[in-house]
DNA sequence: GCGACAG
DNA sequence: ATCTTGTCGC
Protein backbone atom coordinates (compact mmCIF):
# COMPACT_ATOMS: atom_id res chain seq x y z
CA UNK A 1 0.00 0.00 0.00
CA UNK A 2 1.35 3.52 -0.88
CA UNK A 3 1.34 6.75 0.59
CA UNK A 4 -1.43 8.08 -1.24
CA UNK A 5 -3.56 4.92 -0.33
CA UNK A 6 -2.43 5.38 3.15
CA UNK A 7 -3.45 8.79 3.25
CA UNK A 8 -7.18 8.12 2.05
CA UNK A 9 -7.85 5.80 5.26
CA UNK A 10 -7.60 8.69 7.21
CA UNK A 11 -8.61 11.49 4.53
CA UNK A 12 -11.11 10.06 2.67
CA UNK A 13 -12.08 11.55 -0.57
CA UNK A 14 -15.64 10.59 -0.35
CA UNK A 15 -17.60 10.74 2.96
CA UNK A 16 -20.53 8.48 1.50
CA UNK A 17 -21.16 6.25 3.42
CA UNK A 18 -20.62 3.34 1.41
CA UNK A 19 -17.12 4.73 1.05
CA UNK A 20 -16.15 4.88 4.78
CA UNK A 21 -16.95 1.04 4.92
CA UNK A 22 -15.05 0.31 2.33
CA UNK A 23 -12.25 1.93 3.94
CA UNK A 24 -13.24 0.23 7.21
CA UNK A 25 -13.41 -3.15 5.24
CA UNK A 26 -9.55 -2.62 4.46
CA UNK A 27 -8.37 -1.55 7.65
CA UNK A 28 -9.75 -5.17 8.80
CA UNK A 29 -8.25 -7.03 6.07
CA UNK A 30 -5.03 -5.51 7.50
CA UNK A 31 -5.69 -5.87 11.18
CA UNK A 32 -3.40 -8.21 13.11
CA UNK A 33 -3.74 -9.43 16.69
CA UNK A 34 -0.22 -11.15 17.44
CA UNK A 35 1.76 -9.70 19.81
CA UNK A 36 4.28 -7.96 16.98
CA UNK A 37 6.65 -5.23 19.26
CA UNK A 38 9.79 -6.38 20.40
CA UNK A 39 10.57 -3.38 23.36
CA UNK A 40 7.57 -1.83 25.59
CA UNK A 41 9.47 1.15 27.25
CA UNK A 42 7.33 4.31 26.25
CA UNK A 43 3.60 3.74 25.98
CA UNK A 44 1.16 6.89 24.93
CA UNK A 45 -2.11 7.72 25.75
CA UNK A 46 -4.30 9.84 23.08
CA UNK A 47 -7.40 11.61 23.71
CA UNK A 48 -9.51 14.23 22.64
CA UNK A 49 -11.78 17.10 23.74
CA UNK A 50 -14.43 19.25 21.71
CA UNK A 51 -14.24 22.95 21.62
CA UNK A 52 -17.02 24.49 19.72
CA UNK A 53 -16.41 23.52 15.89
CA UNK A 54 -13.29 22.33 16.93
CA UNK A 55 -11.20 18.89 18.54
CA UNK A 56 -8.32 18.70 20.43
CA UNK A 57 -5.93 16.39 20.53
CA UNK A 58 -3.35 15.39 23.33
CA UNK A 59 -1.04 12.44 23.16
CA UNK A 60 0.84 11.69 26.77
CA UNK A 61 3.65 9.63 26.67
CA UNK A 62 4.97 7.47 29.65
CA UNK A 63 7.40 5.25 30.76
CA UNK A 64 5.76 1.69 30.71
CA UNK A 65 7.71 0.87 33.89
CA UNK A 66 7.26 4.19 36.27
CA UNK A 67 4.86 5.66 34.62
CA UNK A 68 6.42 8.66 34.72
CA UNK A 69 5.20 11.15 31.59
CA UNK A 70 8.22 11.76 29.13
CA UNK A 71 6.82 13.90 26.98
CA UNK A 72 3.32 15.36 25.74
CA UNK A 73 1.52 17.17 22.38
CA UNK A 74 -1.32 18.91 21.32
CA UNK A 75 -3.08 19.93 18.23
CA UNK A 76 -6.49 21.82 17.74
CA UNK A 77 -8.14 21.38 14.33
CA UNK A 78 -11.85 22.07 12.98
CA UNK A 79 -13.69 19.16 13.44
CA UNK A 80 -14.54 17.52 9.84
CA UNK A 81 -16.97 14.94 10.46
CA UNK A 82 -19.62 14.18 12.35
CA UNK A 83 -19.83 11.73 15.47
CA UNK A 84 -21.88 9.01 13.94
CA UNK A 85 -21.65 5.58 15.97
CA UNK A 86 -19.33 2.96 14.31
CA UNK A 87 -17.90 5.93 12.11
CA UNK A 88 -15.06 7.86 14.66
CA UNK A 89 -12.67 7.07 12.70
CA UNK A 90 -13.31 9.26 10.56
CA UNK A 91 -13.75 12.28 12.99
CA UNK A 92 -10.91 11.82 15.34
CA UNK A 93 -8.33 9.91 13.78
CA UNK A 94 -6.43 11.98 11.46
CA UNK A 95 -6.36 14.84 14.65
CA UNK A 96 -4.77 11.73 16.57
CA UNK A 97 -2.34 11.03 14.40
CA UNK A 98 -1.00 14.87 13.85
CA UNK A 99 -0.71 14.90 17.61
CA UNK A 100 1.74 11.68 17.93
CA UNK A 101 3.68 13.39 14.93
CA UNK A 102 4.10 16.44 16.63
CA UNK A 103 5.87 13.95 19.11
CA UNK A 104 9.95 13.79 19.60
CA UNK A 105 9.70 10.31 21.15
CA UNK A 106 7.44 7.79 19.26
CA UNK A 107 5.72 5.37 21.80
CA UNK A 108 5.99 1.84 21.43
CA UNK A 109 2.23 1.57 21.84
CA UNK A 110 -0.88 3.77 21.85
CA UNK A 111 -3.54 3.49 23.87
CA UNK A 112 -6.81 5.02 22.53
CA UNK A 113 -9.86 6.25 23.94
CA UNK A 114 -12.09 4.01 21.39
CA UNK A 115 -12.66 0.70 20.21
CA UNK A 116 -10.16 -1.40 18.76
CA UNK A 117 -11.72 -4.37 16.88
CA UNK A 118 -14.63 -4.70 19.14
CA UNK A 119 -16.65 -2.95 16.15
CA UNK A 120 -19.01 -4.68 13.57
CA UNK A 121 -16.67 -4.47 10.95
CA UNK A 122 -12.97 -4.92 12.96
CA UNK A 123 -12.33 -1.35 12.80
CA UNK A 124 -12.64 1.08 15.60
CA UNK A 125 -10.40 3.93 16.16
CA UNK A 126 -7.52 2.45 17.40
CA UNK A 127 -7.38 -0.22 14.80
CA UNK A 128 -7.77 2.31 12.18
CA UNK A 129 -4.95 4.38 13.53
CA UNK A 130 -2.76 1.34 14.64
CA UNK A 131 -3.09 -0.10 10.58
CA UNK A 132 -2.96 3.21 9.28
CA UNK A 133 0.53 4.33 11.48
CA UNK A 134 1.35 0.53 11.48
CA UNK A 135 1.83 0.87 15.22
CA UNK A 136 0.70 -1.61 18.20
CA UNK A 137 -2.35 0.19 19.81
CA UNK A 138 -4.79 -0.53 22.35
CA UNK A 139 -8.53 0.75 22.47
CA UNK A 140 -10.16 1.78 25.67
CA UNK A 141 -13.98 2.53 25.75
CA UNK A 142 -16.22 3.28 28.69
CA UNK A 143 -18.87 1.25 26.79
CA UNK A 144 -19.82 -1.62 25.24
CA UNK A 145 -20.74 -0.62 20.86
CA UNK A 146 -20.92 -4.59 20.06
CA UNK A 147 -20.87 -7.38 22.05
CA UNK A 148 -21.94 -8.93 25.03
CA UNK A 149 -19.94 -9.75 28.12
CA UNK A 150 -20.47 -11.11 31.92
CA UNK A 151 -20.21 -8.24 34.93
CA UNK A 152 -16.61 -8.24 35.99
CA UNK A 153 -17.21 -8.34 40.39
CA UNK A 154 -13.97 -7.11 42.13
CA UNK A 155 -11.20 -4.81 40.75
CA UNK A 156 -9.32 -6.06 38.33
CA UNK A 157 -11.48 -8.76 37.32
CA UNK A 158 -12.25 -9.40 33.55
CA UNK A 159 -14.91 -11.02 31.67
CA UNK A 160 -14.36 -11.93 27.53
CA UNK A 161 -16.25 -9.30 25.15
CA UNK A 162 -18.11 -11.47 22.99
CA UNK A 163 -19.45 -10.46 19.09
CA UNK A 164 -20.30 -13.27 16.55
CA UNK A 165 -19.70 -15.71 19.20
CA UNK A 166 -15.40 -15.19 19.14
CA UNK A 167 -13.40 -12.83 21.69
CA UNK A 168 -12.95 -8.94 20.94
CA UNK A 169 -11.59 -8.00 23.85
CA UNK A 170 -12.14 -7.31 27.66
CA UNK A 171 -14.98 -5.86 29.90
CA UNK A 172 -12.47 -5.03 32.86
CA UNK A 173 -13.28 -3.43 36.51
CA UNK A 174 -10.38 -1.29 36.44
CA UNK A 175 -11.66 0.72 40.03
CA UNK A 176 -13.31 -0.22 43.13
CA UNK A 177 -16.33 2.48 42.19
CA UNK A 178 -16.29 3.07 38.64
CA UNK A 179 -18.35 0.91 35.63
CA UNK A 180 -16.20 -1.37 34.17
CA UNK A 181 -14.38 -0.06 31.15
CA UNK A 182 -13.66 -1.82 27.78
CA UNK A 183 -10.46 -3.04 26.55
CA UNK A 184 -9.59 -4.73 23.12
CA UNK A 185 -6.51 -4.87 20.61
CA UNK A 186 -6.24 -2.70 18.07
CA UNK A 187 -3.48 -3.33 16.04
CA UNK A 188 -0.29 -5.42 16.27
CA UNK A 189 -1.04 -6.69 20.12
CA UNK A 190 -2.98 -10.44 21.19
CA UNK A 191 -6.54 -10.16 23.36
CA UNK A 192 -4.64 -11.62 26.14
CA UNK A 193 -1.39 -9.00 26.23
CA UNK A 194 -3.90 -6.04 25.66
CA UNK A 195 -5.56 -7.00 29.15
CA UNK A 196 -1.70 -7.40 31.04
CA UNK A 197 -0.68 -3.96 29.75
CA UNK A 198 -3.90 -2.29 30.76
CA UNK A 199 -3.93 -3.90 33.75
CA UNK A 200 -0.01 -2.76 34.66
CA UNK A 201 -0.78 1.00 33.92
CA UNK A 202 -4.06 1.00 36.58
CA UNK A 203 -3.41 3.47 39.56
CA UNK A 204 -6.12 3.31 40.84
CA UNK A 205 -8.66 5.32 38.59
CA UNK A 206 -11.32 4.50 36.08
CA UNK A 207 -8.68 4.93 33.24
CA UNK A 208 -4.90 3.39 32.91
CA UNK A 209 -2.61 6.31 33.19
CA UNK A 210 -1.78 7.05 29.67
CA UNK A 211 -5.77 7.62 28.50
CA UNK A 212 -6.35 9.47 31.74
CA UNK A 213 -3.42 11.67 31.63
CA UNK A 214 -3.99 12.20 27.60
CA UNK A 215 -7.82 13.24 28.85
CA UNK A 216 -6.80 15.49 31.73
CA UNK A 217 -4.40 17.46 29.31
CA UNK A 218 -7.06 18.06 26.50
CA UNK A 219 -9.38 19.06 29.46
CA UNK A 220 -6.91 21.42 30.29
CA UNK A 221 -5.71 23.07 27.09
CA UNK A 222 -9.66 23.61 26.75
CA UNK A 223 -10.03 25.04 29.78
CA UNK A 224 -7.22 27.55 28.52
CA UNK A 225 -9.11 28.37 25.41
CA UNK A 226 -11.93 28.92 27.15
CA UNK A 227 -10.11 31.52 29.79
CA UNK A 228 -8.73 33.92 27.38
CA UNK A 229 -11.55 33.95 25.17
C1' DG B 1 -39.71 -3.39 11.59
C1' DC B 2 -37.57 -1.85 16.19
C1' DG B 3 -34.01 -0.70 19.16
C1' DA B 4 -28.96 -0.07 20.19
C1' DC B 5 -25.09 2.53 19.12
C1' DA B 6 -17.19 4.20 20.95
C1' DG B 7 -16.82 9.88 21.40
C1' DA C 1 -18.53 14.33 23.79
C1' DT C 2 -21.12 18.44 26.31
C1' DC C 3 -24.25 21.39 29.69
C1' DT C 4 -23.04 21.45 35.51
C1' DT C 5 -23.80 21.66 42.11
C1' DG C 6 -24.70 19.29 45.13
C1' DT C 7 -24.81 15.05 47.11
C1' DC C 8 -25.15 9.99 48.30
C1' DG C 9 -22.03 6.42 49.77
C1' DC C 10 -17.67 4.08 51.07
Amino acid sequence: MNRLDKLQLIYPESYERDSLIRIQQEISKQVTIEDLFDKLQLIGGVDCALIKDSIICSVVVMDYKTMEIIEKASVIEPVAFPYIPTFLSFREAAPMINAVLQLKNIPDILMIDGCGINHPRTAGLATHIGVSMDIPTIGIAKNILCGVSDEPEYVSDAKALMYNRIQVGWYLKSSKRSNPIVIAPGHRVSIKTSLTIVRNCLRGYKLPEPTRNAHLEAGRIKQEIKNEQ
